[in-house]
DNA sequence: ATAGTAGTTCCATTATTCGGAACTTGATTT
DNA sequence: AAATCAAGTTCCGAATAATGGAACTACTAT
């Protein structure tokens, strides 16, 4: 259903195009890296809609940058230079930095895996976790995005919009059903977003994956347009929901502690109010 | 000393330009990831060398696709996207996935912190990790850049490269002398890896950080023109050279089942040998 | 008021990108 | 062995987007 489109070979085999040249760079980046294995010239022709001249142009620009690898039998895979970028914007990321001892905090208080995560468009980007046990992947997680509407991070960060541009996101966000939990509609999550903005905390119910409840407090950070959030995260057959309410308070502490300290250490960029 | 230089004006700020449109802008990108917190404009002016009213769009192109954001104060610091595509393509990695569970058993064997690396211009990059101990930062050093003549896996990742390629490369490196043990110069360096060839491992004594040793052996990548290596690391007062020459064999095991196994499992694109 | 600094916009020029079509290269079929 | 097909690469005139010096605006400090 993501490409069963036919026939008008118009300009959307998928990715939508972007600023000029560096969005259409960007774009064909994406569909490698977002593809599983190595792609051949003719898997990036037909995801990215590209003419074969111009595509052809844009993938050894991105190997000479080093964002692709071309292998041996032509095919390209995401180069290194990518994880590199990555983990320099990671590692210097005052943010991530002020809210860690918070996080460290809360998983000793729980025991749970504590999240923290910011809103990109309609997700959320998972930017630091501190887990409960080694869980089989280390690191993993990190840079992961999950759609907003279904996860607590991502509700509580919602509910930092205004109306408007709260609209206008949820017009953009497709529903999709992955636990009889998931919000179907705008509608009943509007409504929600109503509790949380009352409330200070959001829960994730079973609502994007079955088993996995979370309690999460929002966080604007300071200096930055973002909408942020912290959340635990636990198994539903160890945490209850009953347990989920009582971790609210700290949770919401935790944030606002979070937003005090970024404050002053990161906020006011030069000027005062 | 990184940016001292006066009067011209020339364009040598810093990064160096890259292939047209596209490698200005990853070299602006960089210019900013790179650099410690916000930079505003003039900063980026300074370090990236581009015209003012280049550099202008780039940045706000930049923006427009997310890989970078702009702040209230109108300083600009990495965005989320960076995040999301080195999560995807760190996570498809299918190299990574054939080592894995090769450097859980070393780990296990050795108790120690297990690394894979992949050889990248000078630089080794780490790809993966598994610690002896949840070490203060999670997930840290994956993406981490670390020079390759005074690292084990660096050194190992060099002894697979031909001699003129080996020479070439030695050539653009610069030699910090990181501790009293680190290499000078190309010439000592070439004799040591003319020993990693015979013996099929690699050691840091002390090389890149004091008090910290390590065993290597290279990996070339099937399918690819890279060439990898894993690594036992420990702090010396715990870990004897000793120790580490006892190690050797099943490290270079190890790094041999890998290679042997990603042959098969990403290894002959379409045709035979 | 005045000078200075930081960021933004303008716009004629120029260099890049664009992309259809022709051209290799190598495998598969008749 | 010739013919067909598929995949990737190269070409080049036309179109477009990038270029960058200079003028402009908004603040701040003097």
């Amino acid at each position: 259903m993501t490409m069963t489109n036919e026939t008008m070979a118009a300009p959307e085999g998928r990715g939508e195009a972007g600023t000029g040249t560096l969005g259409k760079a960007i774009a064909v980046l994406e569909a490698v890296v977002t593809a599983d294995g190595p792609q051949r010239f003719t898997d990036i022709l037909a995801r990215s809609g590209q003419p074969r001249g111009t595509l052809h142009r844009l993938l050894s620009h991105l190997v000479e940058e080093g964002l692709l690898i071309q292998r041996r039998d032509l095919s390209y895979e995401p180069g290194l230079r990518l994880l590199t970028l990555a983990y320099r914007s990671w590692s210097t990321n005052r943010f991530r930095d002020v809210a860690e001892p918070h996080l460290q905090r809360l998983h000793e208080l729980t025991g749970e895996t504590v999240h923290l995560g910011i809103l990109r468009e309609t997700e959320i980007v998972y930017v630091d976790k501190v887990e409960s046990r080694q869980t089989v992947r280390m690191s993993s997680q990190i840079g992961k995005a999950s759609p907003a509407y279904c996860t607590g991070i991502g509700k509580a960060a919602l509910s930092l919009l205004g109306q408007p541009e709260l609209e206008h996101l949820l017009a953009r966000t497709e529903f999709h059903p992955f636990t009889s939990h998931t919000h179907r509609s705008a509608a009943t999550l509007l409504a929600e977003v109503e509790e949380i903005r009352r409330d200070g905390h959001a829960f994730d119910r079973e609502e994007h994956e079955a088993e996995i409840r979370c309690v999460a407090a929002p966080i604007a950070i300071p200096g930055s347009e973002l909408a942020a959030g912290i959340s635990v995260t636990g198994p539903a057959y160890r945490v209850s929901m009953e347990q989920l309410v009582a971790w609210a308070t700290p949770v919401r502490e935790a944030a606002r502690a979070i937003a005090e300290e970024a404050a002053i250490r990161l906020g006011p960029g030069r000027s005062g109010p």
